[in-house]
DNA sequence: ATGAAAGCGCTAACAG
DNA sequence: CTGTTAGCGCTTTCAT
């Protein structure tokens, strides 16, 4: 048997019309129930798969999202990624994914091209620097959200998903004061990105409720290799009079780094040195010693910026293609008190 | 301006025919060199997107494949995406993912709805125990690689990519004899997974070579809650006679799970216990000791997986239909030896 | 070198 | 409840 492609010929053999066919398929209008079981056997019969361009080409968009994001360097992206997807299938969209930072100015290209496969928005997690482009996406009337990336300024004009970096910050510095360490750095995160600024700012501001003075010798930044660099910069600090005796990682990531230091050297965590780190990826627990960390719900948070993106995609076909004010979800985080510290 | 959403309409700005603007568009016709330009100006101009779907729709497929993977409990997935999705990109493809492992029956249910959406094909790193579906898939002309999860009877049937796993088994244990192990125990995968049994069998081909006898006590089977339940299977054998003093993890996040349990038993890696992995996932590298482990090029594997995808996509089309004779690679590994043994 | 026309497979008025 | 008709935006003969 010819393997059959098109609705007319589901039409042909149940000796209907096309648009019979179609209207059985996807039920948004009442058939009658002989011709329907009719059809439907027809359909199973046959194997029959519908033509899901066809649709989306009448009616002008593919139910298809775009995840982008910048690597998995830092874990947290596959937790966020199994979010997003859960939530994406269980409402008929698939989503598909673009990993940027490779190469500069992806963030645009992908953008370009996914517009061209009608794609219903962006969920992005890559947003660094420059967000220019997204705001262009935004005035040209796509659904956006972005994930743990982006700047102050962008809250009321950008929806977006995030914990309070500023209050993580500060809870995990505050937690190693009241442990009783004194000399406290922070190893902090590209300067670029906003959500690690504020984590720094909490830090500094735990400090100095605490009444100790941030210590510039004590503020490491990112080296230009990224996180890794942190392995050299760890061991000549701990070599020079004045080492600290806690390290708050911005990420977990760099904690991991950072404890590889420690070890080669010889130093006790957290005997000599306190560790802390922020994410909570699945790897954390199984570190040694286990890292305590703040936990952002990371699943979670993929999983709200699909709902979110939803949302706007929904309003936009009830409002005739605006997208509907931004929303700003702020996730609660855990402090996960492990034994590196 | 109202924006433009079509072919025509840029014609009708040029004053020439859709037919020019497509064939000045997809460049396989000539076009004279003034028309050519008024054409492009006219569509930078108007920041006209062309709507692949429509071309898709005319052309059967949308250049879009499928990456099938179980979940992000491994963490051989997000590199073998990555190796995947740069490939794709490179030709003009998106990469559509799916996350089986969550729902039975998931693989079948999402080729079904791939298979509307005109997806080329599929890359399935998900396989597992039952793969009748994804003959089925082959016999109705889609093409598909496996990666890494398949049975040895599916060479020669199915197009597949992934390392000696034998060699792997065999190799690692070898290394632990050659270094002085008296008592190797081997934490075994799902015995579903032809890739564990293989590096299962590896093992013990390698012991016996070695004039050793596997000791069943020390043949340790997955447990029911997966790979976390070493966690308990650890800390019980450690400290019932005959314990080993190494042990063979058929993957490194199992490695991950059992240095666990030896660091809370504050038993000494590598000096009392050995530990080998399989995999050389990123964090290898970061845990306390480093980890040993046989590395699969895992983005390799991935980029290759997307180019024989590709072959059998490029074939098909100029065959008729019909999909090229299934090829099976098999990608040499490395034994990296760092301190856990 | 370019235009006219047909059609990919489906949906959505509009009749009846 | 169902058929007819007219496209969605693009490609592709077939003419010219």
């Amino acid at each position: 048997m010819e393997q059959i492609t098109s609705i007319k010929e589901i039409a042909q053999i149940c000796g209907v019309s096309a648009s019979t066919v179609s209207r059985v398929l996807n039920g948004k209008s009442y058939v009658r129930e002989g011709t329907r079981k009719r059809v439907l056997e027809a359909v199973k019969q046959s194997g029959f798969r519908p033509n899901l361009l066809a649709r989306s080409l009448k009616q002008g968009n593919l139910q298809t999202i775009c995840l982008m994001v910048p690597s998995y360097g830092n874990l947290i992206f596959p937790e966020i990624m199994r979010g997003v997807n859960t939530v994406a299938r269980e409402h008929g969209y698939t989503t598909v994914f673009s990993i940027t930072e490779e190469h500069p100015g992806a963030e645009e290209a992908t953008y370009n091209e996914m517009r061209n496969r009608q794609i219903s928005g962006f969920i992005i997690c890559s947003a660094i620097g420059d967000e220019s482009a997204i705001y262009r996406m935004r005035e040209e009337g796509v659904p956006v959200v972005l994930v743990n990336r982006f700047k102050k300024e962008d809250i009321g004009h950008l929806d977006t998903v995030s914990v309070d970096n500023y209050r993580a910050g500060y809870v995990s510095t505050q937690y190693l004061v009241r442990s009783g360490r004194q000399r406290i750095a922070i190893a902090c995160g590209d300067p670029s990105l906003d959500l690690y600024n504020e984590r720094y700012r909490g830090y500094c501001d735990a400090l100095r409720d605490a009444g100790i003075e941030p210590d510039p010798a004590l503020i490491l930044q990112e080296p230009a290799e990224g996180q890794d660099g942190y392995y050299n910069i760890i061991k000549r600090i701990m070599l020079e009079p004045g080492a600290p005796d806690a390290i708050f990682a911005t990420s977990d990531p760099k904690a991991f780094v950072i404890m590889r230091a420690l070890h080669d050297l010889k130093i006790c965590i957290p005997r000599d040195v306190a560790v802390i780190g922020i994410d909570n990826v699945e790897l954390s627990a199984y570190m040694e010693p286990p890292l305590t960390t703040v936990a952002q719900p990371l699943t979670r948070m993929g999983e709200e910026a699909m709902r979110i993106l939803l949302r706007q995609i929904e309003y936009k076909r009830e409002h005739d293609g605006e997208l509907p004010p931004p929303e700003n979800r702020i996730l609660p985080f855990d402090l996960l008190v492990r034994q590196s510290t």
